[in-house]
DNA sequence: CACTGGAAAATGCCGC
DNA sequence: GCGGCATTTTCCAGTG
């Protein structure tokens, strides 16, 4: 018997097993990524800026792009409500 | 004068600006890979897994890792304390 | 009026100020522990300890006690998803 | 010989572990504190405060407090420079 | 005295 | 929508 009915079978551990190790490769990817834009950080460093200033002009571009998207949501909200735009 | 000098030139202001560009690059990638890590959570799930258990095991694995790094270094600082070991 | 009635009063500020001070306390209680652990790092050193590898004991026995914690966390939670224990 | 001249012995290793659990001893305190100042945010939010509001708060002070000292430092060192404190 | 590494604080996110 | 958790960011002490 290869497949002992359903109980304990180690399918469900293997299908358990590709998740983790999925996740884990992903996450290895972010982590260098960090990585990198640490060393970016450092390169600005080196290059005589001020880490901190760098961190908060990304912030406040981050925000700004953010408010837009959200702008553009809201639009689009609108453009549907008074039907000049197919709904979702 | 079309460049040189000293004072305000956008030299430096380029070079911000590439800083700033090149972390918003990555910054983007990892969230594209942190969206992956949430569709494969949403897919374990689907497959009627405890995501809860699945970080769990994750985080585990991790800091057994951690741990096994931490500890190598210990006994790395230790061994060239007592000068077994050539310091950096 | 000298006191109630809705509108502008200083009631609420009085409760800010008591979380403010609250908090403050405390913080300062944090800081003066903290002065005490940098005294024992420093008694340890003019007894000729490395205080890197006492820094590094101490939180590898942390790490380990976490990682115990999670393990039966985790168990806990296995237990429960397969109905062998009482949910929360 | 109950005192193996100096070599391996037990009793630096004694010394190390008093300053190990000494250190935990003060951590696990400061873990308390904070696990108070939690509730008091908690607590606070409760009560309808914005936590974020509170924290800025407590964060002002205490950037006047850290000037002000800083202030009364620099008139101190002012006093004894021109010979109207007693010196350290 | 600048720099790196580690602790603490703050913010954001996910699941209930 | 809230509480807990994870990540990120800021701060600070130690070190060369």
């Amino acid at each position: 018997m290869t497949e002992p009915g359903v109980g304990h079978n180690s399918v469900a551990g293997d299908r358990l097993k590709s998740f983790v190790t999925r996740v884990e490769h992903l996450e290895e990817e972010k982590r260098a990524l960090a990585e990198d834009v640490k060393e970016i950080y450092s390169e600005a460093k080196g290059a005589g800026f001020d880490t901190k200033v760098i961190r908060a002009v990304i912030r406040l571009r981050k925000q700004d792009a953010d408010s837009l998207a959200e702008f553009e949501a809201l639009l689009d909200t609108y453009l549907r409500a008074i039907g000049m735009k197919a709904p979702r």
